[in-house]
DNA sequence: ATCGAATGCACAATCGTTTGAGCATTATAA
DNA sequence: TTATAATGCTCAAACGATTGTGCATTCGAT
């Protein structure tokens, strides 16, 4: 069903009956008699739009791409939800691209979302290189970055306050008497574990602790965590602690603990960065460091929604949502401070 | 940068530069030297074809719509990481709609991507009537429906044995002496489920226990599993075991167990249906039925695409993916039969 | 020299919308 | 009665691609 059939069903010009459906009859002088005959037409035979042929035409397409890392990473499962809720909220889609923590893959979504005419694009990039993405956000496409993002680039972008997070986290780790703390960090070219780092790295020296800093690992997966725990756990002086800087890193380690037959906390204490619903009912509940992904998601939607409203009018800041230590029972306490 | 500029910086057609683009130079017998011309300008200047031109004209998206009832749902989050990869390969796009277990929203989502035109629809329906469904199958939108599907509708899907690894669940169950099995339900109108509870039922019925038969809950997330189960604490028969239906009811479950200050196995067994990695961690390495999330998704894209190219030649057949028993440590063995 | 084939490209319609401008016809005012 | 205004619609271009057909020109053969 196209205006075409409607309007020769009727007698009436294509234009006509688009000006109705658009509800610009009054507007456009349509009289109450055609608008109703349209109206009905229209609705008996389930007309609706071809959305192609209308993007094509106004130049506006309502669909938002959104390319993240891992979908079935539950942070960004988490953040997705939230960004298409809020999207649909204002009558956008949402195309979504898994660029499975690879640059290529990354690159290639982008020229596909570009090619499919999206009104913006929400991104959590891999890679330690914004360039192409500012020169995308400079070419007038609008953009946000979330979770991990790019110091030196002039992009907006939303995350987590990693740096504090991380801090309070490892913080408290020695305030519960450990020296040796381990970090398991994520992707070491991604920003947000870039601050997870540094915050582990400050907390450690606030307390002269800096030497003893042992950083392992270099992906946010299963994977990375499970096989950096097990060379930790082979070293002459083992860690008591380990910070580990992702969902998924925690349970790799978790495995890894489980096989080498050592329990949580006694043998070995861990912090997430990241908390996941489950966390409060593992084997020992685990401490955690919670990011608040509805308001990530929905502040990343409403963000690039003015950007495309507003023609590009504001600055690029950056928006840093606050953490939330959640304190269970993966810690030992070697010696309260 | 569009097919009329670089025609128009060469002086030559659009056609012609169309042609050399799509790599059909030599078939309508364009020069070498033109075709060189065409494909310097072309990249010099990044041209991409704008899709939406091409669609409306070819009639064709490479795209396509996946409706999901909870992408943060772990479940659903495995399965779009499939279909997102498997359709990328094979040079298509996912529009992803979440439609929150809620039907109107499903009916939306239907609408929209059908709007925009999509090759074809992976749906995990939501509700008892796959009317809808089958009416846009038989109107020739190719569909897969994957997970949930409609006994009597004539629909291709592809789900798991939800019966066969529900009745051996609870078989293992009684086997180990169980006779008062609760089980936590989902959504009661969901085939999935349905079958789930049939597979319960009939396990009991094997064993003359029809009549100890506990059937509660009414969804599939978390927090019903967390009612129930408070509710199931408080009868003055408890259950010995907790059949649960989906993860996040496990996990629900397992909240409010710990909040009783229950322990699993002793005070209570447990029996998740739907596997998820953090299962062996927890408190109690969980015992579970697993699905086969690539398998599921990858062939959901398979049959789409087959639908798509051979103009819906073949039956809509259902496919049953097996599930795997996997025994940890969640059931208390109470008399070893 | 002439005919047929091969070569190299362009025309114009088409997909389904939107939209500025314009054109009859009728009603109102002077 | 005549100019003016209001009413109710239509025309046709445009968005950016694809594609069947057609039209010159050149080439080779006779």
């Amino acid at each position: 069903m196209t205006l075409q059939a409607i309007a020769s069903r009727l007698g009436v010009s294509v234009t006509t009956v688009s000006r109705v459906l658009n509800g610009r009859a009054r507007q456009y002088r349509i009289s109450e008699k055609t608008e109703q005959a349209v109206l009905a037409v229209a609705d008996k035979h389930h007309y609706a739009p071809n959305h192609l042929a209308r993007s094509l035409r106004i130049n506006k397409t309502f669909t938002l791409g959104l390319v993240i890392p891992d979908i079935s990473n539950p942070f960004f499962a988490g953040l997705a939800r939230h960004v298409e809720g809020e999207a649909r909220g204002v009558g956008y889609a949402v195309l979504l691209c898994d660029s499975e923590e690879n640059t290529a893959i990354e690159l290639e979504s982008l020229r596909l979302l570009q090619g499919r005419k999206v009104d913006g694009i929400i991104i959590c990039p891999v890679g330690r290189r914004g360039e192409h993405l500012e020169r995308l956000y400079r070419q007038g496409l609008p953009l946000v970055v979330v979770d991990r993002y790019f110091p030196r680039r002039k992009l907006p972008y939303v995350t987590s306050d990693n740096f504090g997070g991380a801090f309070s986290a490892v913080t408290y780790l020695i305030e519960k008497g450990h020296r040796r703390i381990a970090c398991i960090q994520g992707i070491p070219d991604s920003a947000s574990n870039r601050d997870r780092v540094a915050g582990y790295q400050k907390a450690l020296d606030e307390h002269g602790l800096l030497a003893e800093s042992c950083l392992v690992g270099d992906h946010f997966g299963e994977r990375n965590g499970y096989i950096q725990t097990k060379l930790l756990l082979q070293r002459t002086v083992r860690p008591t602690a380990v910070f580990a800087a992702g969902n998924l890193i925690t349970l790799g380690c978790l495995q890894a603990l489980a096989e080498e037959g050592l329990r949580v906390p006694e043998d070995m204490s861990i912090i997430s960065f990241d908390d996941q619903p489950y966390f409060a009912f593992l084997a020992t509940p685990l401490t955690s460091v919670a990011q608040r992904y509805a308001a990530m998601g929905e502040i990343a939607v409403q963000r690039l929604l003015n950007q495309i409203d507003t023609a590009n009018g504001q600055a690029p800041e950056g928006i840093v949502l606050p953490t939330e230590f959640r304190e269970r029972g993966s810690v030992k306490i070697l010696r309260e401070s």
